[in-house]
Parts: structure tokens; sequence; C-alpha cells
DNA sequence: ATGAAAGCGCTAACAT
DNA sequence: ATGTTAGCGCTTTCAT
């Protein structure tokens, strides 16, 4: 308390520059540049020596002034169009991770979908040079490109462009509702009713026609027609519900989301179906906490968001290095089986 | 497809120079600079012409030349110590929002909890001369501060700094369980239990101890003492079941995290016990997922993270701007009452 | 193997 | 009101 001012002008205490370190070090600042990136050729004593300097001194190289010399910055923008979400995370989290090993810094952007601060932060990413831009949001229709002639390049992450020349990694969630259907036929489901979100969204339409694809490449149709609601445990309460009146006869339903499928089991659960011997269950997202707080705990297709967001950072990072990809990439899900799916011992 | 490598060129465009746009305005530099800064005293006219030349040619000012030159980058970093996780994202998203106003950027770093990455991101937000850190993380016992004698400011957010002279902005956690616990005093309760989570916890401990703090003021004690667990739905159905067996005579439950509370109100229903006539419910997290999706829907403390991550970017902003602020800060919690404590018409 | 010097793009102090 | 100029800290030829 009583140092106060002391204390920060300590923390004002400007950084060593190379220049300094080289005249520690009793060298100039080329050769001194040289030791510390490990480039030309010097005295193995005299690299040390540079080295050693700049240890003393706490140096950091200035990466404005490097940056304004080399004309890269290792940095990359990365803008979510919705808010940060439960689905923009993992992706971060993917994309982190490839670039981070490859010494590079993300510089987050949530746009909320709002162009207007889209652009915004396109302006602000392009003034702060990054190298390259990756777009993130949660719904998965296509968007329309976030700009045209950027002087960086661009990957879409989980969302793609309408552009089809524009390089986007998209979850296959065909195959994810493909890969659910066909692990209840495996475990000798027949009767499967398909219960999920709004109508209109586009992931729900695309699931659910999969999933009924699915069944006809056995000779079989859904067991109901495909129920269309909200992506909520509500919905998927209700859902059951009406199922029970009508006295549909159902020994699977694979769920658009963890979150119905949760519904669903608290609800048949409630009405003394058993799961999975009387109804089995699939979801969809593996949510943690929605698949670990099911009972009993929930099958659930993974689209492996972290994943998506690795690749993309990695095609991001290529297109840095002069290889630029085109198209859209679908990237495959996987199932994870769990207790809701589980085939019993006993008949 | 055919325009592959035109495409390519045309995106590798290099973006105009302030130099290029004072040319075709008909100026120098140093003009050109002020016309599009504000600054300095120019006829209305060359302003305006400048400002076209910009808009044509595209300009967009490099941000590494003008850090160079003003030793501000208009960027601050944060670092996460735990993986980004559900805690974090509010934080991030309160302190995007804070900063972005300011037109600062935010570079996200994940550390982990991996000292060595930390360390390694430590170095580079310094190389990147960020103007400031915001330290974030999942726990919220006090850590070691992250480095001393930094040439930046550094506030922590959520989790505080060991050195109480370290700027930290945290939730009053005591002050969540207060309102918890008198919240369910003013519906008329006096059994009251509370279940949370490891007692190791530091979250626990406090949240305990300013429950029964609360209920000693009104002259009562706990219905039972507190049963320490897990922050699971899992841990919140299993204690229940030891409530009932021991037939305690409870009229409420006040839960150390929404997890849990969902789980006992599964339990209770599934005991014939109605929430909230024969038990009242408080979460605490206020966890729109958990909060909604318990039946019936669920009263909790909302720590308000993005109102802390908002609190910690101003701290932030100011000490960049001279005014450093020391010491921890406490932020009150908010509750929230829903159905599982709504007071009923009849009696 | 090392040093000298130019220049990346911008801002700001000083001239005019 | 506008132009000139000197760096900010670094990398990178080009000399030596």
């Amino acid at each position: 308390m009583p140092e106060t001012l002391e204390e920060t002008l300590r923390k004002t205490v400007r950084a060593a520059t190379i220049s300094e370190v080289a005249a520690l070090a009793g060298v100039s600042t080329g050769t001194a540049s040289k030791a510390l990136n490990g480039r030309g050729s010097l005295r193995p004593e005299t690299r040390l020596r540079v080295q050693q300097a700049a240890e003393q001194l706490g140096f950091v190289v200035n990466g404005a002034a490097r940056s304004l010399q080399t004309g890269r910055t290792y940095t990359v923008g990365m803008i979510t169009t919705d808010s940060i979400g439960r689905f923009s995370i993992p992706l971060m989290i993917g994309a982190e991770d490839a670039l981070g090993a490859g010494q590079v810094s993300v510089l987050l952007c949530d746009a909320r979908d709002d162009p207007i601060r889209e652009k915004y932060y396109l302006r602000t990413l392009l003034s702060r040079k990054v190298d390259g831009i990756i777009v993130t949001g949660r719904r998965n229709q296509a968007r329309t490109p976030i700009a045209t002639d950027l002087p960086v390049p661009v990957v879409y992450a989980f969302i793609s462009s309408s552009d089809p020349r524009d390089c986007s990694v998209v979850p296959d969630e065909s195959d994810g509702a493909r890969k659910a259907v066909r692990h209840l036929l495996a475990i000798g489901r027949r009767r499967i009713a398909h219960i999920t979100g709004p109508e209109h969204h586009h992931s729900a339409q695309v699931r659910a026609a999969a999933a009924i694809e699915a069944l006809g490449a056995e000779g079989l149709r859904p067991a109901t027609d495909t129920m269309y609601g909200e992506w909520s445990e509500a919905w998927g309460r209700q859902a059951v519900g009406m199922l029970l009146s009508t006295g549909a006869d159902v020994d699977a339903v694979f769920c658009g989301s963890d979150q119905i499928a949760r519904g669903v089991a608290e609800a048949l659960r409630e009405a003394d179906r058993d799961v999975p011997r009387d109804v089995a269950l699939v979801g969809f997202d593996n949510w943690d906490v929605m698949v670990e707080g099911c009972r009993p705990q929930l099958t659930s297709i993974d689209m492996d968001l972290e994943g998506i967001g690795r690749s993309a950072a990695e095609l991001l990072l290529a297109a840095i290095n002069g290889e630029p990809v085109q198209g859209q990439r679908a990237q495959l899900c996987r199932l994870v089986p769990r207790a809701s799916t589980a085939v019993l011992a006993e008949s």
C-alpha cells in the first residue's frame, strides 16, 4: 500500500531492445538478430554471448517491429458470427490448438450476428495485418462470404460460405444421422422414430432426410412421420406424450439433439418404459452435461467440432504458406455408444 | 476453378500505404496522417480529399507501423488458465464487450492449467506488446501471480491473485449463498439443508459457511450437516436418497450448483415430493440449460460472470490509461427466482 | 564471422 | 495549413 507509486513505476519499466542486447554482448544489432534467430553464420561463442545478454536483460522481441519488417504477424483473426456459444467454443479450442502449435496467436472477435460489427471487426483485423481469418458461426446453412478480394486467406469453420470456391470445413450431418440409425438397426431395432428441431432448420432437415434414407436402405420406413419441434428438453417430453397417446409402436428414437433426447428419456421413464430395453435412444451433439446427466447415459453423435476447428486452422495455415485449398470439406461424425443403446445380456 | 491462379493473385494484392494515399491526394504523408486521424489543423477540403483517396485505395492503416511509433497496440491478452469452459465464456464475452467498445482487440490464450503453456503465452503476449493482460480461470481460490514486474498491467477475473495488491475481480459467493438462504427464509422455510460439491473445494466451503451464518442470523441451524459430494446431478440424486432414508425433516434445499439442484429435483419428483410445495429448491450458477431443463424451473444464484469480465476489462483499461487500481473487488450476486421457490396461492 | 546501413509504414515535432 | 524529417525496433542485404 505505501509503495503504490513505486510499484507502478516498476511495472512501467520499458522492455529491452535488441540494440541494448547487442551492446551488452559487444556486437552489432545485425549480429544480435542473427544470433537470436539462429540465422547466418556466427561463432558459437558469439551466439551464446548474445543469448546470455538477452536472457540477462529479459529481452523479448518487439513483434510490431518484426512484423513491419517481415510482413507477417503470426496472428490470425477468428470471427464468430453469432455470439460465442456452445458450438463456437470447441471450434475455437480446436483452432487455437492447431495454431498455437504453429506459434500463431488468435484474435477473438464476437460479431453477434450483427453485420455492422462484422464489418468493423474485419477492418480491425485487416489493420492488424492478420495472416488469415477463420469465420465461425452457429448456423450451418451457407452464409454470404464475409468479403471478397481480401488480402489474406479465409477459412469458414462449421458454417460454410455460399461461394463454393471458398474454403469451408463443416460436419457431415448426414453421416451422423446415418450412423445413428445404423447403430439402432444393428442392435435389432426396427420401429424407429425421429424427434428433432424446427422444420425450417437446415440441420433438422438434413438429419431427418439422412435418417429416412438410412432406413430406406434396409427396406424400412420410420415408425412415425418426422416429429419436428424445438431443440429443447420440453419438446422431447411433449413428443413422447404424443407418441404414447397415439399408441405408436416404437422400439427406438433417434433425436435431433441431446437436449431433446434427454427430455425423451425422462418422459419414457415416467411412463414406465425402460431405456434401452423397451426403447433405445440416440442423441446428437454428444454434449457432455446432457449425455452424462441423462438416465441412462445417452448414446450420441459427436460432430467433432474440435476436429473441425483444427482442420480449419490447418487449412488456413496452408493457405498462408501459399498452398490454398478451395471448396467445402465435410468431416465425418462419430457415434459414441452409451447405456441408452446398450445391448442387454438377457433377451 | 479455371481462375484459381488469378484468384490467388488477386487475394495476394498488397494493401495501400499512407504514402500512396498521400500521393493520390496530392499531399505529404504527414498531412495525410493528420487528415486520417483527425489531428492537426487542415483545410476541410484537404481532409476530405485525403479521405476520399484512402477510400478509393481501400486504405487500412498498418497497425504494426503505428504501434512501433506510438508504443500502443490497442490489444490485450486474455489467458484462461484452465481450458476454455463454461465459466470462461461469459467472462470472455463480458471482457470482449467492454474492450471492443474501447476499440481494443483480444488475444486469446488457452493455457490449460499447464504452467509451461502459461509461460509461453505470457512471453508471446509480451512480444506482441499487448497493452495489458486479463487472467481468468475456473478455480476461484487465489492463484500465484502470473508474473511480477511485468511491463504491462494485469487484472485477474473470477480467480484472484494471491498477492493482495494485484487487481482481481471475483464474485462474492458468500453474498450469493446468503441471498439463497434469505430467499428460502422469506418464503417461510425453516428446515433448510445444503447439498454441495467437494469439501476441499473453496467455493463449496465459502458457500456453506455463508449459508450456515445466514441461518444463524435468524437463530436457525441447518436441517442437516452440510452434505459435501460432487458437482454433479448424480450426487444430487444420491443425496436426496440419503436425506429421505434418514427421514430428515426438510422443507427446502439450497444446492451448491444447478447440476446438483437438478439431480435433487429429479429425485424428489420420483419420491413424490412436490417442488416447491413440499421442498423448495435453490441452485447456484444460473446456468441456462440446467435451470430451464429442471422441473420445475430452478431458482438460482447468478454470479454475473459477464459483469465480472466487463469490470475486469474496465479496470484494465483504466490501468492502461495510467489509473491503476489495486486489490480485490468482490462483485455481488443476483438471485433469479423461478418456479422451484414460487410461493403458492393456497396454503 | 561480423558490421554498417537501408528501410518496413507510420506519427509527431519542427519548419515553413 | 502543409511539408520535411527523424525515428520507433527489427531484419536483411551488402561490405568487409
